[in-house]
DNA sequence: TTGTAGGCGTTATCAG
DNA sequence: CTGATAACGCCTACAA
């Protein structure tokens, strides 16, 4: 009876066990095919009755790699934040990798703190699905640092900042562009664009199709405000009390939401009076009213997208990224006429 | 030149560097009292200059933990299980802990998997934040197997199938009763219970309160429906196509906007018509029209009671839990005649 | 096909 | 106060 100490069984208890040497034990689990279908099995009933799960930690220090992958992110509880945590969640357990999530609340201090762990946690791949601006130069040294320690860092959107990283591709300036000219277009009046604070990458992006649109004359309205619903509602009530508007791009759906909140405190109608249109695609976007259009940058789709970069990354293979693109969802809060 | 081959530095790189022994780097590291100012200095100035981390993996062999804690959640896409792991991803990093999240997509199948692998993975702590009925004997005897390992197992609502596991004491049972019979007091008509599917632990206080409060005579309408907002969309609408609902108790926000929509779409209004009342609290409930009234089982008090409870757990006291309590935030959907 | 032996980077024990 | 040494559990040449 060689009984495994209280606490964890090792491939050696196992070992004992099946009358076999540890070697014999580590090759059942990781070359199942190169012995006997007979041994094979003994193996596999002691490890059973052992209830023996191999040593991540040991396993990482002999073999470099964790089966971690980082996630950090603006806001969780943002919903396509949410979305692409849960999807990103599922493909990294189809590929056998475990989630690390980190809630960065926005905040850089807190991504760089991140960062700068995260070598030390031993991750595989880092996801970094925030577009906030990053302004420190520690940031970016801690990105080149993970870089160095040859960490591919994925982004959601491409970022000059993070040099090394790897992105999907997805344009938004011609999206916004678009949706900017076709809002114009409704007649209801100027057109606002609602836009994280701090613009980073992504903002920039939205900001110059914003502007591309603008014909000459009109009033360039582009308000900065905080990523959720209350900081968007706030901000979108103030523009409208100093400017009359008729359409606002809001880069996501909660601030749509607070968009249109702040429409209809000030008695707006939309789409009556002011059309309004989201950046990014969440199943929300279709259950409040009214259900806003969207860019449909789907939360999901990202996701995958992400996943699919990342195994390549993982298997050191060079990714052929086809370009994301967007195409308008339309719902009540905007219906281009045509 | 003791150059650290390409890749990490190790702490005998850095003791080579300090001119002292890996000895005296670990404790550097690890009680830096015990150690002459000068060579304390020397050896930082070591670990600086090479950038030095050390290595998560062979700490974790060394000494058994790895500042690792699961969550567990249904679907991080839904908001309240977003707002969880967004406070407890704050709190955790507080603590000096990282979170591997696990998204269950409601699936028990996919919870055993996660279980079976977590001993492997060397998780310090699990938080299992679903609500989901567990009904196969493997699971259990997976969380069993967590419990033999040490490692301690957190629940947000009390279940008895867990046996080992710690849990917020919360209780859902009489606020279910009380709002049952605040519903039913408005006059509109029979109250309906909308419940996740499988019924839970969770379901199952809801459902017992919402039993205690029905009047002898009066229907009782418990309706098993998905966890989201199509899910409670399809199944209200089918409610409200074969029986009179006066008022509707849902178990989670998005499945009371699913409520709503429903109604709506049978031209009923709300709460005009139909009152409708959610048991959790999350930003959304205020931000949607009609305006949500939930009992404030918020997922933000839920994170901070939890991480409570965990840090209690890892320091090895026993928690002295204060149960938590639920209130009505009235809003829109319901105003209770008093 | 199976076994032997050494080391991955840390920390704990025990000397000095 | 500091240093040598032996584990922690696993994988992988290499040898049998």
């Amino acid at each position: 009876m060689t009984a495994p100490e209280r606490g964890q069984a090792t491939i050696l208890d196992v070992a004992r066990l099946a009358g076999v040497s540890r070697t014999t034990v580590s090759r059942v689990l990781n070359e199942p095919e190169r012995v006997t279908p007979d041994t094979l099995a003994k193996v596999r009933a002691a490890a059973d009755r052992l209830n023996f799960v191999p040593s991540a930690a040991a396993r990482s220090l002999r073999n470099g790699r964790t089966g971690t992958i980082a996630l950090l992110v603006g806001d969780v509880s943002q919903p396509f934040h949410g979305g692409l945590a849960k999807t990103i969640s599922h493909e990294a357990d189809d590929l056998g990798y475990s989630v690390m999530l980190y809630d960065l609340a926005h905040s850089e201090t807190r991504l760089r703190r991140v960062l700068e762990k995260l070598p030390k946690q031993g991750v595989d791949a880092v996801v970094l699905a925030t577009a906030d601006a990053l302004v420190e130069p520690e940031t970016l040294q801690a990105l080149d640092v993970l870089h160095e320690h040859g960490i591919p860092v994925l982004t959601t959107v491409d970022r000059d900042d993070a040099r090394h990283a790897l992105s999907l591709g997805f344009d938004y300036r011609e999206p916004a562009r678009a949706a900017t000219s076709a809002m114009a277009g409704s007649g209801h009046g100027p057109v606002a664009l609602l836009v994280g604070e701090g613009i980073g990458p992504l903002g920039r992006q939205l900001v110059a199709g914003y502007l591309d649109a603008l014909s000459p004359g009109a009033p360039e309205l582009v308000v900065e405000t905080p990523y959720d619903f209350d900081g968007a509602q706030a901000a979108a009530a103030a523009l409208l009390h100093r400017s009359s508007v008729g359409g606002i791009l809001a880069a996501t759906v909660p601030m749509a939401i607070g968009a249109i909140r702040a429409a209809e405190a000030r008695g707006l109608r939309v789409p009556g009076d002011l059309v309004v249109l989201s950046g990014e695609e969440v199943p929300l976007a279709a259950q409040v009213r009214p259900a806003i259009t969207t860019l449909s940058a789907a939360a999901e789709r990202n996701g995958h997208a992400i996943m699919r970069l990342l195994a390549d990354a993982l298997a050191g293979r060079d990714a052929p990224r086809p370009p994301l693109e967007a195409e308008l969802v339309v719902r009540e809060s905007f219906v281009p006429t045509r």
